[in-house]
RNA sequence: GAGGUUGUAGCUCAGCUGGUUAGAGCAUCAGAUUGUGGUUCUGAGGGUCGAGGGUUCGAGCCCCUUUAGCCUCCCCA
């Protein structure tokens, strides 16, 4: 028999993991509902041709596809087309539907397009979601990269009012603030590469600028350089990339040197309006909590990888100095995405967080609680016979009272059933024994300080509703 | 798609230039101990050395092929 095992790059979640992730999940989903955002959740499959061609070239390659199911039962003529299909796929990047006619959801943001679109006529605009689940890549897993993995995305549409990035900011910052991950959130408009990309007099290089100079992090700017002269940027365009990058100072003296530098571009000073504007609204939200806005940085590197952002996009990245990771978040404003899918003019903006790298980083800097990881409060041991029956009673009463317990189904050696108690991490073991019964109480051992002492079932469950 | 690296007990790993019957720790089970866990002590079970082929008197170790995981680049969360 061959041993056991997973898909490259999925997981399981034993009982603590799921734990920690269900406390980051919630505190997520108390935030999007106190900001007034509401559930939505969508198939695990769409049909392929909702996902092909919106993440771009290299996206479309990392689409989980399925094989569509009866192909052995096509008759003679659709086989001779399934024939000539499979050929074509043998031969290059390709996908039929003969072959093929769902995939795998690859993100929570076309999903939701294709939600909005087709149920335009019942919702009321604007219309603010905030979604959970996993989605499905077929990249190559790495460190903090997987397969299977889920998103968190808050998005509203139907709106361009710049109020919409100041709040997900705000979301941003609470949820950091509550999970307690110190992040710096890097802030940037997708205008202000397209008023570069002019700079240089290549308007059409922009998606070029932006992947080189989405490095600058990584490799530094000798390395950033050269990735633009290999993309084919001017020497006099490099240079005029290389001004805007040295611009240094509080946000807001970036903008203005951002202004001076861009003042011949629309475009541009449109991009330095919105991110001057949303930070102006985001002080104003903030209030009493200002001072954790500080964190807030205008960074003109920071590009995103997905191709649909038109305006102001964010990124959160952990600002601890022993932590090692790429962003934990990002997101932005996408001014017509419903029109992949036939209804034009409606702008949405969304924030997404990256729950598994979160998870990782919140356990490196050890900003779990503690009690989550706690199942039963209390174990009762198995003494057999009569003392089964009474021990079944009073695991009745416990749970009536409201406490989670548990009994050891057999009445097995009692060292087993304290070892047993032990691995498992009970605050208190209950000897439910031929003493106990006949007297009509229970011996309740603390696991943590050993001690142990007969009590009535009532002062029992006084003691296991006290928090531990 | 490109490169690097590792596959030996349920898990983590030793195993010398090729040489008897492949080891350790943890875990499991049993006992010391049939109403007191965590710490001890004693014993036991558990292996196609990832798979296939080759070299050799002899291969866990050398060669070839293959497969899986991990890591890096590309790209991304």
């Amino acid at each position: 028999m061959s041993k056991p095992s997973i898909p490259q790059g999925t997981r399981d979640f034993s009982p603590v993991e799921v734990r920690k992730r269900q406390f980051i999940f919630n505190t997520l989903r108390d935030i999007f509902e106190l900001y007034g955002f509401q559930p939505l959740e969508t198939p695990s499959m769409e049909n392929l041709t909702t996902l092909t061609g919106k993440y771009g070239e290299e996206g479309d390659r990392l689409i989980f596809k399925i094989l569509n199911n009866g192909l052995h039962e096509k008759k003679e003529d659709d086989k001779n087309r399934l024939n000539a299909e499979w050929d074509k796929i043998l031969s290059k990047p390709y996908s039929s539907p003969v072959v093929t006619e769902r995939a795998l959801r690859y993100d929570l943001t076309i999903p939701f397009a294709r939600y909005v679109v087709m149920h335009q006529n019942e919702l009321a605009f604007p219309f603010r979601r905030y979604q959970m689940q996993p989605v499905w890549r077929a990249d190559r897993p790495q460190k903090g990269r997987y397969r299977e993995f889920w998103q968190c995305d808050a998005d509203v549409v139907g709106s361009t009012s710049l109020i919409n990035e100041a709040e997900l900011l705000c979301i941003y910052q609470e949820a950091f603030r509550q999970l307690q991950i110190p992040v710096v959130i890097k802030i940037n408009s997708r205008k202000l590469l397209a008023a570069l990309a002019e700079l240089c007099g290549m308007p059409e290089k922009m998606m070029d600028i932006t992947i080189a100079m989405d490095k600058l992090d990584k490799i530094g700017w000798v390395g950033v350089a050269k990735e633009l002269q290999e993309r084919g940027i001017s020497d006099d365009g490099i240079w005029q990339i290389e001004k805007v990058i040295n611009v240094k100072g509080t946000n807001e003296e970036k903008l203005l040197a951002f202004a001076d530098i861009m003042q011949h571009s629309a475009t541009g000073m449109e991009g330095i309006n919105e991110l001057s504007k949303t930070l102006a609204y985001y002080k104003e939200l903030a209030g009493d909590n200002l001072e954790l806005g500080l964190n807030i940085d205008v960074d003109i590197s920071l590009a995103r990888g997905l191709n649909y952002y038109t305006g102001v996009i964010v990124e959160v990245v952990c600002n601890h100095p022993e932590v090692k990771m790429g962003s934990i978040g990002g997101g932005g404003r996408y001014d017509d995405l419903t029109g992949l899918f036939g209804l034009k003019g409606l702008s949405g903006v969304g924030v997404s967080f990256g729950i598994d790298r979160i998870y990782d980083v919140m356990d490196e800097l050890k900003v779990f609680p503690e009690q989550i990881a706690t199942g039963s409060q209390v174990m009762l041991v198995n003494f057999g016979g009569e003392n089964e029956s009474y021990a079944l009673r009073l695991l009745q009463q416990l749970r009536a009272a409201n406490i989670a317990a548990e009994i050891y189904p057999d009445s097995a050696k009692f060292d087993k059933q304290m070892k047993y108690a032990n691995r498992r991490g009970f605050a208190y073991v209950m000897l439910p024994g031929d003493e106990e019964r006949q007297k009509n109480m229970v011996s309740l051992k603390n696991f943590k300080t050993g001690e142990q002492k007969m009590v009535s079932l009532e002062e029992c469950v006084g003691i296991l509703k006290q928090p531990s």
